[in-house]
RNA sequence: GGCUCAGUAGCUCAGUUGGUAGAGCAGAGGACUGAAAAUCCUCGUGUCGGCGGUUCGAUUCCGUCCUGAGCCA
């Protein structure tokens, strides 16, 4: 019997003050805040991902955070997979889950669902990715033209993403996407959900400004202990900002406060992207963080404004 | 004091056999359907250290001065 309610999504660029509002969210609507970040579920690595503090988790209950081990490979799938029996579990109990993150991917992923595509075996990915990008660009276009049309063909990434799941699934990737082709299968909401989509605003000069606090505040308080501690991070844990940085300069090619500085940089060219992507990505409410959003949510969830929408035909 | 090398975009540097210059990074904007804190795309006029000279034309050659580094005294 699938319990009542839908979860809340609270997305928004890094810095621009989630964990904060859905703390106070989450006592208002007695809810329970899920981890929306591809990067915070990581285990060991709290500090460097900015993941709530061990105070704020006492106020609420938390989940997700820390949950996977640092040498385990993660992904959008993996991620919308592992968090719906979480979300269920919670409303089971009469309680609201707040999923809170800055992944745009993993959180669309969760409220409007991912085509389905088969798994592709490391091996192969491997394979694939030992191909030169031309080589990857020719197999592709024999295999699989429409996606070559669609692509990104520069981005090596999409290329070979295109090339593992033709070859895993034996027939063109194309054929899965229904953005593409009318033909496929539409993705839908995980588990018939609709989850009302709020995103965090805050003006890009401010944010700067609070990131490049809170990562002073990180190298302060432990950042490079933390990474000494994580010497088995595997392939995608090791891609969390701040890591690099940290290893470098514990290797000796940069200075400490280089380190620092790097970090900065990249956590701000990270809130851009973020940025752009919520910006225009289908969600229901943007939120400035100067501007009560607090209040703003819970009105808006007590107009009923998402009502109407439940139960999986969801979109936009 | 003498010699040598350097001085070009916010930074690090390329280059122009003399026809006023371009990369990376930074910065700005954008994209994104299973690595997403990833990956990718677009955007480059700056007294080419100052002042003189040669030249149709100098950032480029010559002189001189300034600044920095090194070597010799």
């Amino acid at each position: 019997m699938k319990a009542q309610g839908n979860p809340i999504i609270l997305a928004g660029p890094t810095a621009a003050g989630k964990s904060g509002i859905a703390l106070e969210l989450a006592q208002v609507l007695d809810g329970e805040i899920v981890c929306g970040d591809a990067y915070q579920i990581y285990e060991g690595i709290s500090l460097i991902t900015a993941a709530p503090s061990d105070e704020d988790m006492e106020v609420v209950p938390h989940h997700l955070y820390g949950v996977m081990p640092l040498d385990t490979w993660s992904d959008a799938a993996t991620y919308a997979r592992m968090s719906v029996p979480v979300l269920e579990e919670i409303l089971q109990r009469g309680k609201t889950p707040i999923v809170v993150g800055g992944s745009g991917l993993y959180l669309d992923a969760l409220a409007w669902g991912l085509n389905s595509l088969p798994d592709v075996a490391p091996e192969l990915r491997e394979e694939v990715g030992s191909m030169s990008h031309d080589r990857q660009l020719l197999k592709l276009l024999e295999l699989d033209p429409l996606a070559y049309e669609k692509i990104d063909r520069a981005n090596r990434r999409r290329v070979s993403r295109a090339l593992e799941v033709t070859l895993a699934a034996g027939r063109p990737f194309s054929d899965f996407r229904s953005d593409w082709n009318p033909g496929a299968p539409r993705a839908t909401p995980l588990h018939g959900w609709r989850m009302p989509f709020f995103v965090l605003q805050r003006d890009p000069l401010e944010l700067h400004e609070r990131i490049d606090r809170r990562v002073e505040w990180m190298f302060a308080n432990g950042a490079v202990e933390e990474v000494i501690a994580a010497p088995h991070a595997g392939a995608t844990a090791l891609k969390a900002i701040g890591f690099r940085q940290i290893r470098d300069h514990l290797n000796g090619v940069i200075s400490l406060d280089e380190a620092m500085e790097y970090t900065q940089r990249a956590t701000r060219h990270y809130a851009k992207r973020q940025r752009t992507w919520f910006r225009n990505h289908s969600h229901d409410l943007a939120l400035d963080a100067d501007q009560n959003p607090v209040e703003r949510i819970l009105e808006s969830l007590s107009n009923g404004d998402f009502a109407g929408a439940a139960c999986g035909s969801g979109q936009q």
